[in-house]
RNA sequence: GGGCUCUUAGCUCAGCUGGUUCAGAGCACCUGCCUUACAAGCAGGGGGUCACUGGUUCGAACCCAGUAGGGCCCACCA
């Protein structure tokens, strides 16, 4: 069979995809193993594959993947979020293009629309993260607006609210104007941007007298209703009880006077417009201001904004300064940097408003959270510094405005009956809806076509805050068999940047709905970022096609190249050439497999260099199983990954391969070949996880296995026996090897031409080795000898010295000079040892143990001082 | 403004309890090799004042304090 010498994953990575899903491999079903669950965080339904999704289901597959292999019953959960908001701009965006505005379409119209679009792209995302390897529970795949998820997430909020933890309330909130829904605190993002302070001249009624306020926002004047000054600010205590005209309206509004006012900043007199900021809202209370809402929901001014209504803010902005201008009321205008509010999904700033809206009251839920984090340590974040900021977030938390100005979400389960503040029901049908109503309204002729449901839908995060158990059907039926089994699931990978919108958010549900914690750990990835640190984005377009990244280099190449440097909660910054790196490994291993399989095997004797290779790289590869498996415990998984990666690439492929390889042409004997393959296919499966789909084509291709015996699920190393002696000697025999090859670069002697070596032994070296060395370094005879040899170039190791004969002229000055230097270091070296024993307290003070190690150290750099004299005496 | 965190080789980062020759890895770089598995490879090599300043200690990349400079999160200063 013609093998060829480049591995191709095109041609392999479809083929086994389908084998791992005709034989169900990913299939998971309770039974009497111990499961080993993770829910995927869902991706915007209609979402792409992008690079960060790319890092992040390739740790959540090498985690499920390693749990298949080590036995447990692993059941990955995939599915995808309705994401209300941004699918909900999708969809107007491309009805828009159709001419189509949503504002002429009944809300179930628009509701077709909306689900036609998820539909058609519902499914691209999933489909992407099975060309990339990830072995989800595809039968399990869910949707936080299916049948199931809708339901419960009703039933959740009747029970929130029969609790007493859901409230309706005139609050001021975040608004978007241009999606015309609220945000919640999260979902704004805070930038800071070049504005404009203005100063302007307020007249002070019946005098000729100004006072000046500094604002960024001119255009607010139209809504303020007062005017405040700090009641120890002796500039202003003439000022105590008048009244201002304000500007153009021409209103009279009050000066009153608190403290919250700060007389350092601006002119340390305040403008209040309790309708159009938190803190004005919060003075207008405590003073009985007036509120006065100048704008309408799509930030155009309304009938308050006078001659500007019907213009949008920026624009009222820049006029109104103008007109102040113009007749004397603008004081001075300064360059000024604010922190501007912005939407998270369409960057429109975000006006505080006032409006009815549903809230979560969050401080009691929150508190079982907060302590299975920081006290109990039930739930574990990875990276730790993580906590810190979990910490803040749920000791400071506010209400949760989970209601939204949309349609496409789940409808907010609230039936009104009449037009009073409380003349509604909360329920999960529209007949119990009635029944509710009829009693709360004392009117029991009431119909159902007199209910009008809420018009508002959810917030998208109050519908996967409860995924790791509606995924499980554990809200609808809390008892059910799945849920008993699966939860609370094992690892969440996830990116901190939704850390508060949904990591806390699910351990609180979580304790919330089933008492226990939703998840055990929680791996934190870190943002995937270009070469020159910059967040990959579309806008940039500095984010490589996830699918053409898989083309170029294999989905194995790809997963490689991500993991070889992303340290939990580090960014990754991402670079081809890692991928590169991770297909050239692969093609290694192909190679490995190619030389293995190339050999014809014959009934003759071991060679004893084999039998030591086999032995040493045996313990070597135990060592490395008790490695990876702490590096896993702790979610060090790139670390995890460069061991296997060592392991293969340099102690098998370059160490044992080459010590056992038989000569060109000749047969290997059948007991190393057998053991090499044991050895080899080991490797397999620590490389799996990693690398899925090149490790079960080798696999598959080492001999025909039943999907029975399919690496998917193979074993995982159990842990074996570790010679220390073995792996000491190995690495004096490479530093000798290593010393041969050394002189022959030197010296330019081609690996041909064999050579001798002598060595002068004082350490107490096992000869058994020996075979190795000549077999690697094509020595033809290695002598003891007594006395240095002249005529040869030396290297040392240890104390001992090797010489290599040398026909025609050694350079003896040079040998001197390279001796004299290694004595040096050594001398130097030795000193500094002496030193610190000759110190009593450190003698005193330090651990037996560390003592004995210099005390070894300092008879080694003896020994080898005596070595180097003795050569530089027969040298000179 | 508050909190957290980082600064180690050209780059990305390890360094876990302060103690092995502890100053590391991968990549990049330099040199030599198309050696019969692999040039997507092999072998060899250079490279760091562990940000800075002090302190604690027998001993500090590691602990403490301060300084400088990054990053992240939170916060209503108009």
């Amino acid at each position: 069979m013609e093998i060829p010498s480049k591995y191709n994953p095109q041609s392999t990575e479809s083929h086994w995809y389908e084998y791992w899903m005709e034989n169900g491999y990913f299939h998971s079903v309770p039974d009497e193993r111990e499961p080993y669950s993770i829910v995927i965080p869902p991706p915007n339904v209609t979402g792409v594959l992008h690079m960060g999704h790319m890092l992040n289901n390739t740790l959540q597959d090498v985690l499920i993947r390693r749990a298949r292999i080590l036995g447990k019953n692993a059941c990955w959960v995939a599915g995808t979020d309705h994401a209300s908001i941004a699918t909900e701009a999708k969809v107007v965006a491309k009805l828009k293009e159709q001419g189509i505005s949503k504002n002429d379409l009944t809300r179930d119209e628009f509701l077709k629309h909306a689900w036609d679009w998820t539909h058609q792209y519902g499914g691209i995302i999933l489909e992407q993260l099975k060309k990339l390897g990830c072995s989800c529970d595809w039968d399990r795949t869910a949707f936080t607006m299916d049948k199931e998820r809708y339901d419960s997430v009703i039933k959740v909020f009747v029970d929130l609210y029969n609790k007493g933890l859901i409230y309706r309330g005139y609050r001021m909130v975040n608004w978007d104007p241009e999606a015309q829904t609220t945000l919640s605190d999260e979902e704004v993002i805070y930038e800071e941007k070049q504005g404009l302070l203005y100063y302007l001249a307020y007249p002070i009624e019946g005098s000729d007298e100004n006072v000046t306020i500094a604002t960024t926002r001119p255009e607010t004047i139209l809504g303020d209703t007062a005017i405040c000054i700090n009641p120890n600010d002796e500039r202003f205590k003439h000022l105590k009880g008048k009244n201002v005209i304000v500007p153009i309206c021409n209103r009279v509004i009050p000066i009153i006077e608190d403290d919250y006012v700060d007389m350092e900043f601006g002119t340390g007199c305040l403008k209040v417009t309790p309708a159009h900021d938190i803190n004005d809202k919060a003075l207008g209370e405590k003073h009985n201001l007036e509120t006065i809402d100048i704008f309408n929901d799509d930030a155009t001014l309304n009938s308050y904004g006078l001659h500007y209504q019907g213009k949008d803010r920026f624009v009222v902005r820049k006029e109104i300064s103008k007109e102040l201008e113009a007749n004397g009321f603008l004081v001075k205008m300064e360059n000024y940097v604010n922190k501007v509010g912005t939407s998270e999904r369409t960057k429109a700033v975000i006006e505080p408003k006032l409006s009815d809206q549903w809230f979560l009251k969050m401080e009691d839920l929150v508190k079982p959270a907060l302590e299975a984090v920081m006290d109990s340590g039930e739930v574990k974040l990875h990276p730790k510094k993580f906590e810190n900021t979990y910490r803040h977030w749920m000791e400071n938390v506010r209400d949760w405005n989970i209601s939204r100005q949309l349609w496409w979400g789940q409808q907010i389960p609230a039936f009104y009956y009449g037009d009073g503040q409380d003349d509604f029901v909360v329920s999960a049908t529209d007949e119990d809806a009635l029944a509710l109503a009829k009693s709360k309204s004392g009117n029991p002729h009431l119909k159902l076509d007199a209910l009008r449901q809420d018009a508002d839908v959810l917030d998208t995060w109050f519908s996967s805050w409860l995924w790791p158990i509606s995924v499980f059907g554990g809200i609808l039926e809390p008892d059910n068999k799945e849920i008993n089994y699966y939860y609370p699931t094992n690892d969440l990978v996830t990116g901190p940047d939704i850390l508060f919108f949904w990591v806390a958010r699910m351990i609180v549900a979580g304790y919330e709905f089933r008492n226990k914690k939703p998840f055990e750990n929680v791996y934190f990835t870190g943002l995937v970022r270009d070469k020159q640190r910059r967040k990959m984005s579309k806008s940039l377009g500095n984010s490589p096609d996830a699918l053409k990244l898989i083309d170029d280099y294999g989905a194995d190449g790809v997963r490689v190249g991500l993991l070889l440097s992303s340290a939990a909660g580090n960014d990754l910054m991402f670079d081809e050439d890692l991928c590169q790196q991770g297909k050239n490994f692969a093609n290694k291993i192909w190679n490995g497999f190619r030389l293995i399989k190339g050999w014809e095997v014959s009934d003759i004797p071991q060679p004893e260099a084999s039998k030591l290779g086999l032995e040493w790289y045996e313990t070597k590869l135990n060592k490395t199983v008790l490695e990876i498996d702490d590096h896993f415990n702790k979610f060090r998984i790139s670390d995890a990954l460069m061991a296997v990666y060592k392991l293969v690439r340099d102690d098998y492929s370059s160490w044992l391969l080459e010590i056992i390889k038989p000569a060109y042409q000749q047969p290997i004997d059948k007991e190393t070949f057998d053991r090499v393959i044991q050895l080899f296919e080991q490797n397999l499966i620590l490389l799996h996880p990693f690398m899925p789909f090149l490790t079960e084509e080798v696999w598959q291709h080492i001999s025909k296995r039943s999907p029975e015996e399919a690496l998917v699920i193979a074993k995982w190393p159990t842990e074996g026996a570790i010679d220390a002696m073995l792996l000491t000697q190995f690495e004096f025999t490479a530093e000798v090897i290593a010393g041969v090859r050394t002189i022959r670069k030197e010296k330019n002697i081609p690996m041909k031409e064999s050579l001798e070596l002598s060595v002068l032994n004082t350490e107490d070296v096992d000869k058994d080795w020996d075979v190795i060395i000549s077999k690697l370094t094509n020595i033809s005879t290695i002598t003891y000898i007594d006395a240095p040899l002249e005529g040869a170039l030396t290297f040392r190791v240890k104390s001992n010295e090797y010489f290599v004969p040398m026909d025609g002229a050694i350079d003896i000055e040079t040998e001197i000079l390279k001796i004299k230097a290694e004595l040096k270091y050594t001398e130097g070296f030795l000193l500094s040892v002496r030193k610190k024993l000759s110190n009593e307290r450190f003698v005193n003070n330090a651990p037996e143990q560390v003592i004995a190690i210099e005390r070894k150290k300092q008879a080694d750099a003896e020994a080898k001082i005596d070595t180097l004299e003795k050569s530089l005496a027969s040298l000179s």
